[in-house]
DNA sequence: CGCCCCCGAGAGAGCGTTCCCGCAGGTGGG
DNA sequence: CCCACCTGCGGGAACGCTCTCTCGGGGGCG
């Protein structure tokens, strides 16, 4: 849209001005609903609008107001895996847009792959087209935040941070869902209970661990882990080397339902039946979650939720309202076929 | 961030320039790659960029040029479904992901839920917050396309209208799809061939149907016909009613993964064996595909470069170059158990 | 040795909007 | 009846940047 575009100007401000027969500045209240207009001017200068076709300019707006009225949602995660079998994006992107929608706020989606394009997503939440950000990220150890939050941008991140949290963030119960799990099995007479566990340099990862761990030494029993990595193919790698490892265990806690999926074919692989010899349960409540045979048993976390909650807490830091530095919420079991 | 906020002001290229010691017209020449500067002037302004940790105003700048450097997809479907089962929505973005991160611009994710929001991505995108606009929509009868149009605002959709096309569309080859799938049918010796078709109200519904028909006709094979609306549910409900239609069939063409699904589900309460007693065969080659039991045989449709390929059409038609009204990319099938 | 050309840098005019003032006219109270 | 106040509107500056135009100076060529 160079300035040689074909097709007529957009009209501004000045023009709809012009055409009512009022100044700029009563043109601008009526566009942003000031109570100080006359109902006859308001109609002229509405008619005008109608009648052009305008539009403001977002750019003249927020060059003077600070604000431009969306915020952004990061995704660092390759765009491959950002929307692959896994809804957790999916899941957070709806919550939050539902959010902002209501609030009148637009939601604008980016996503991280490279190195490039990490620098991009910088320049561009720094360059003022955003009032705020949410930070989805899978891995504690994103530089953005913490930068963004030096420059006073609004910042709320998914997920407890490794290290020490200088933005608020808003997590799931990861420990207290394992636990919800572990205790299912033991309170359904399972007695050599495995897990498999997720990456140990995932939050995630550690804190279901964690509470796999703390479920089952409360009862005294002894732990049998392996370790995958979310997927399913690592799934069913980690359930082979738990049946080799102790070919009597009784029950597995995957760390994903992509890892329970994959253990259910091991498991079949290896002649055993689920739930009678073995029960499985998963973590995420995945859509796969329902699909799989059996279906499975798994802890939901309330991931729409999560993106809800980050996005009100975003909505409340930009109103300049105080907020809590950690938000958790709950999971729950929900108990199918598979356990 | 009101005039109050806490902080330091974000420095401008004022205050750059005064740093280095040149004019504001000289540092915006470093900024933006300018070969007229000296060498020793363009370290002095790149010294004091990063000294004061200047990021240039994207809503002056784009005041001014005219441009964003952003580009907006729309969603039309509620956000809900836009991220559900069907990883449509998302390969299409992955798709346009993967083409402007490489050029360089951002994409900006809009989803249309309620009427509200309907306009509230008509204001965002005519506001002058994007240079171009690529309309993913399930549903042929969006508005949006053609205003934007009539605004002359860069367009791209996906999905071949119902109606004139106003605006270039990319779309895959449906009717070609269901032809390979039911002549893979007919080659494996399958006599019966029924269909589960889509919603006759979309495009793609319609298209796979006229595939079906005109692949069946040229073997002068008779249709047998139940229409769902692409999801699990309903392929559920068509494939009970194609059995009670014609006990004697021996294979169905499902024009979704999750129909397909569903038929699978139908045909094993029915006591009928896939693909011994009954061929299936899906499309969109899902990744649910691929974990039915047996794996389905599907249509697979090339979304993700559906998205690249709008993308790549909308920047060339931003770059002033012209673009071919229609592209449709090729589907394949891809051959696994149920038929 | 002188002229012209070109390269490099600065001054200044906008881009379209918001918002602060200032002013006019009308209203209520003293 | 006059003055103070309030309501409603217009003028103008400012937001931060780009880009054209202009100008000065140095080098090459005649």
């Amino acid at each position: 849209m160079g300035p040689g575009a074909p097709g007529r100007e957009r009209p501004t401000l000045e023009s709809v001005a012009a055409r009512a027969g009022v100044s700029r500045a009563t043109a601008s209240r009526v566009v942003n609903g000031s109570p100080t207009v006359a109902p006859h001017i308001r109609e002229a200068v509405l008619r005008a609008i109608t009648d052009l076709g305008y539009v403001p300019n977002q750019a003249a707006r927020s060059l003077v107001t600070q604000r431009t009225d969306s915020f952004a949602l990061v995704l660092t995660e390759s765009a491959g895996r950002v929307f692959s079998d896994d809804p957790f994006f999916p899941s957070i992107v709806q919550g939050a847009s539902q959010v902002l929608d209501a609030a009148g706020k637009q939601l604008v989606l980016m996503m991280v792959n490279s190195g490039a394009s990490h620098e991009r997503v910088e320049q561009y939440t720094l360059g003022g087209h955003v009032d705020g950000v949410m930070v989805a990220s899978l891995h504690g150890a994103d530089p953005l935040p913490g930068t963004l939050a030096r420059r006073n941008i609004p910042v709320v991140v998914n997920g407890r941070p490794l290290g020490r949290p200088t933005v608020p963030y808003v997590d799931v119960d990861n420990e207290d869902g394992a636990r919800l799990a572990v205790r299912h099995l033991l309170d359904t007479g399972r007695r050599r209970i495995a897990t498999i566990a997720g990456p140990q340099d995932m939050v995630a990862g550690i804190d279901r661990l964690n509470g796999y761990r703390a479920e089952l030494n409360d009862s005294d029993r002894r732990s049998i882990i392996a370790t995958g990595d979310f997927t399913r193919e690592s799934g069913i790698a980690a359930m082979r080397q738990l049946l080799a490892d102790d070919p009597e265990l009784d029950a597995v806690f995957a760390a994903s339902d992509l890892m329970a999926a994959g253990a259910l074919r091991a498991l079949r692989q290896a002649g055993r039946r689920v739930p009678d010899d073995v029960a499985v349960i998963g973590f995420d409540d995945n859509e796969i979650a329902r699909y799989t045979e059996p279906p499975l048993t798994t802890v939901r976390q309330p991931i729409i939720d999560l993106g809800r909650t980050m996005a009100r807490l975003l909505l409340r830091i930009v109103d300049g309202g105080g907020v809590d530095p950690a938000t958790v919420l709950p999971t729950e079991l929900v108990v199918r076929e598979s356990a």
